[in-house]
RNA sequence: AGCGGGGUAGGGUAGCCUGGUAGCCCGCGGGGCUCAUAACCCCGAGGUCGGUGGUUCAAAUCCACCCCCCGCUACCA
């Protein structure tokens, strides 16, 4: 039995999560976190809401708030969604956690101490009449190379050129149209360069992490790793701990990263009372950590945190196995909450009930290129794979047990060789989905669950019990028991990805226990003979033949539905940056 | 521009690392079954694997160059 931390990219709490931010992040995790629970490993499944940072700071002061104010709200009302959605956390933690902001301020002490830190004097742009300084983001001008009017002040959007504020031609605020001055401001660094050769020597010698994670970041530490600043000029975040940092506070990152660490110690504290407990996870080697993160995410997971954890001097474990996704589109486009393009989880929610979406959405993981999330694949996968394929054969193995042998499973069933054989090929299908789920294959995973589906289907087709039941009882009666047997594995190894299905199907054959404290050894087993089923019922509904038809209006209702439950901090939330 | 990922039948995708007659699902055509949510099963048609060139007995797979899509490029998070 491992000791198997799971985590995700912490939601910012700016906005209700997008299909495409729970399919990279919370849902693969969970998928993941319920898999190796029926591994028997210890598993701990922590993130939470990433709160403090510029965007959260402006909107707040824009609405005459404190920030607090505006992520108690918002994080109360994504934690809502996440359990509708049926994650399962072990904490939803948040970084204004007094655990985690503690934890912050003395793991940064110690990066300080270690002397990886250093001071530099930098001349930024400063609004005047916001009295702010801005982000490179936050400033816009005319660029010097290409004229293009909307350059920001990182990088020219048209001739992709990297710039530095100073350079743009016009510089303004983007907040206010005010011409920035340029101030000088004192921030502290952490010397990433001298943590290269560990870090390379790392990820070189590294064993288990995806290609496209290796291959980046080798790609990063090829060009060099430079010193990168961890205090920002805002008030909104936890207050640096440097000796002379008294009005700085910590740059976002590094203070969420550190919430991977933070919420296991919150979570273990509180389940053991052991402040310490944490250590026994995070210090250990043999502690397997997973990430789940999209592409944008890569560096900071793979250096950045790595990086921390090193320079800290504690033992800590690094990272076992980054999982970043491509991205999901929304009809061939980027999911953008400004031209209202994409599915919002609370929208979601108001179109079809959890279980559909989490199968639909594994269904469509970017696990190799980016994957387009369609109406018309929506449709084909929930109306065909959920319904057709496995829900019809639940129903339609279920109601022959309940009709034609008397609502109770086979006592004593005599299984022939023919028999035999089909059991051991499904056995095998399903050790070969538990496969996948190791390897974080999510979709192989559900290939597999659908191709159990189809053997079950094929071999009633090819057996048929229904004719036998009065020539040859015995045979039909064995054959029912062998796709019983087939619906024990597919309520298994579908538990992780559709657990309210897998948990319906489960009872419909009569499990005496519950399918959460099942394992994957029960793939091996069989299911309780002699029970009495409860009568069929569908697993899943199809979904209206004019769904296609009417999508885009389903969405409109659904949107207004989600909008009038949304806390009012998300009323008429916008971004800027 | 640099770096990373991707481009496979009408649609959606697997295979690529570790070369050896291109697999699966939907859709389409034909047939079967009637237990079941008009569901299920079988058979068939449909692909010169983005392009060009190279390595090899053999290339979707390896190499080079080119075209197109996505992401990142270190102060958005």
């Amino acid at each position: 039995m491992a000791k198997i931390i799971v985590t995700s990219a912490w939601p910012y709490v700016n906005n209700v999560p997008h299909l495409g931010t729970l399919i990279g992040s919370l849902l693969s995790a969970d998928f993941f976190a319920r898999a190796m629970k029926l591994s028997g490993h210890d598993v701990i499944y922590v993130t939470g809401s990433d709160e403090h940072g510029t965007p959260i700071e402006l909107e707040a002061r824009k609405r005459g708030i404190e920030p607090r104010v505006l992520t108690d709200q918002i994080h109360e009302y994504d934690l809502k969604l996440f359990n509708e959605f049926n994650i399962e956390f072990s904490l939803y933690s948040r970084t204004e956690s007094e655990v985690h902001k503690e934890f912050v301020k003395e793991m940064l002490m110690k990066i300080y101490n270690n002397g990886y830190i250093f001071e530099q004097t930098d001349i930024l742009p400063y609004c005047p009449s916001d009295k702010m300084f801005l982000p490179d983001r936050y400033v816009e001008g005319t660029c010097p190379y290409c004229g293009y009017e909307h350059a920001r002040g990182d990088q020219c959007d048209n001739c992709g050129r990297l710039l530095h504020p100073t350079e743009l031609i016009n510089p303004h605020c983007v907040l206010c149209g005010a011409t920035p001055i340029f101030k000088e401001t004192k921030h502290w660094f952490i010397d990433l360069r001298r943590l290269q050769g560990r870090l390379e020597e790392w990820l070189v010698n590294h064993k288990h992490m995806p290609d496209n994670v290796k291959k980046y970041s080798l790609s990063w530490l090829e060009t060099g790793l430079k010193p990168r600043a961890v205090t920002r000029d805002i008030k909104w975040g936890i207050p640096a701990p440097f000796p002379g940092a008294k009005d700085k506070t910590i740059y976002v990152w590094f203070d969420a990263l550190l919430g991977y660490v933070s919420a296991t110690k919150e979570y273990l504290a509180m389940k053991t009372g052991n402040p310490d407990e944490w250590k026994k996870w995070w210090f250990d080697q043999e502690t397997r950590t997973y990430f789940f993160i999209g592409k944008d995410n890569i560096p900071f997971h793979s250096i950045i945190f790595p990086a921390m954890l090193m320079a800290s001097g504690d033992p800590y474990v690094l990272p076992y196995f980054i999982s970043a996704t491509e991205y999901l589109t929304f009809k061939g486009e980027q999911f953008s909450k400004s031209r209202g393009v994409g599915v919002w989880v609370d929208e979601a929610l108001e179109i079809a009930p959890a279980d559909y979406w989490r199968w639909v959405l594994a269904r469509v993981r970017p696990e190799q290129r980016d994957m387009n999330f369609s109406w018309s694949e929506f449709y084909r996968i929930v109306n065909s794979e959920l319904n057709d394929t496995i829900g019809n054969l639940v129903h339609r193995v279920l109601t022959l047990i309940y009709r034609k042998l008397g609502g109770k499973m086979p006592c004593k069933p005599k299984i022939d060789n023919e028999d035999e054989e089909m059991l051991e090929t499904v056995r095998e299908k399903a050790w070969s989905v538990v496969q996948k789920y190791e390897e974080v294959k999510i979709r192989a995973a559900t290939e597999g669950i659908l191709s159990i589906a189809r053997i079950g289907n094929q071999y009633l087709n090819s057996t048929e019990p229904w004719k036998h039941v009065k020539s040859n009882k015995a045979k039909a009666t064995s054959v029912l028991w062998i796709e019983a047997n087939i619906l024990h594995l597919i309520a298994l190894t579908s538990w992780p990805i559709i657990p309210n299905a897998s948990t319906r199907l489960w009872r419909m054959l009569g499990q005496k226990h519950e399918i959460s404290e099942a394992q994957w050894s029960y793939i091996d087993r069989t299911p309780d003979k002699c029970v009495e089923i409860p009568q069929p019922e569908p697993l899943f509904n199809k979904l209206p033949e004019d769904f296609l038809e009417r999508a885009d209006q389903i969405l409109d209702e659904a949107r207004e539905k989600a909008r009038l439950k949304r806390p009012p901090a998300l009323k008429e939330y916008r971004v800027v940056g």
